[in-house]
DNA sequence: CAGGATCCGTCCGGATACTG
DNA sequence: CAGTATCCGGACGGATCCTG
């Protein structure tokens, strides 16, 4: 498994959430599943740009932080859905404050990115 | 310069912010501007683990997309120091959520991770 | 369909050296 | 001290195949 260079430090809040949620992706996909039980299909659909492979590995880790549970159906083919677990649930208002703040800064960050481009 | 695969879709606030800040540094770095000007050696001293040469990327990144600006002081030995603009001011609340967040998720963490890795 | 394993190219990041 | 450029090894991620 993935092995830290360097030893988390627990009074640092930042550095306890980065290492649980700080992936350009962990924040959608929770998004996502905030809205309702979701299966990997449906996450690769619903998420842009995400592939099976890094998807695998983002719910996989939030699975083990505890942060989603997943419900394995016995049928073929197989079915499994992911869903928020408590801790899951406590970080909603983060995301829905960044996704604000996004829609915010969204007009600035285009404008920028247009300009220095070229 | 960094080239996207992806266009940003700048109607979904998350894949802005995560464009902005999604990186396991830079809300630190926020962090620890948002107590004062801050020179790029303080940065180092300051956050746990990050080198030189990554923290010179994440300043340029954040200077880039406007949350951070920098002054430039014509001495010998050259300083420089970074604060946040108005933008950066406006993630502060959001970083400091986060925070708190983390703190009250560590110990969970810590049991989780120090199970499971034996 | 979910998910693990493998192969393999790419990119990231550490080390180092150089400039202003 | 700040910042850029180069070299280079290792980690990450895409493609693919296989199993339950």
């Amino acid at each position: 498994m993935y092995q830290r260079k360097i030893p988390i430090d627990y009074d640092c809040g930042l550095t306890v959430a980065m290492e649980v949620v700080g992936s350009k992706w962990k924040f959608c996909l929770l998004d996502e599943i905030s809205k309702g039980k979701k299966r990997p299909r449906d996450l690769v659909n619903a998420v842009n740009g995400i592939t099976r492979r890094v998807l695998q590995n983002q719910l996989r880790e939030l699975e083990l932080h505890g942060i989603l549970g997943k419900t394995v159906y016995n049928e073929t083919p197989l079915r499994v859905e992911y869903y928020l677990t408590e801790s899951g649930e406590s970080i909603l208002p983060l995301i829905s404050a960044l996704d604000q703040w996004g829609l915010g800064f969204a007009s600035q960050l285009k404008t920028i990115l247009e300009t220095e481009t070229v």
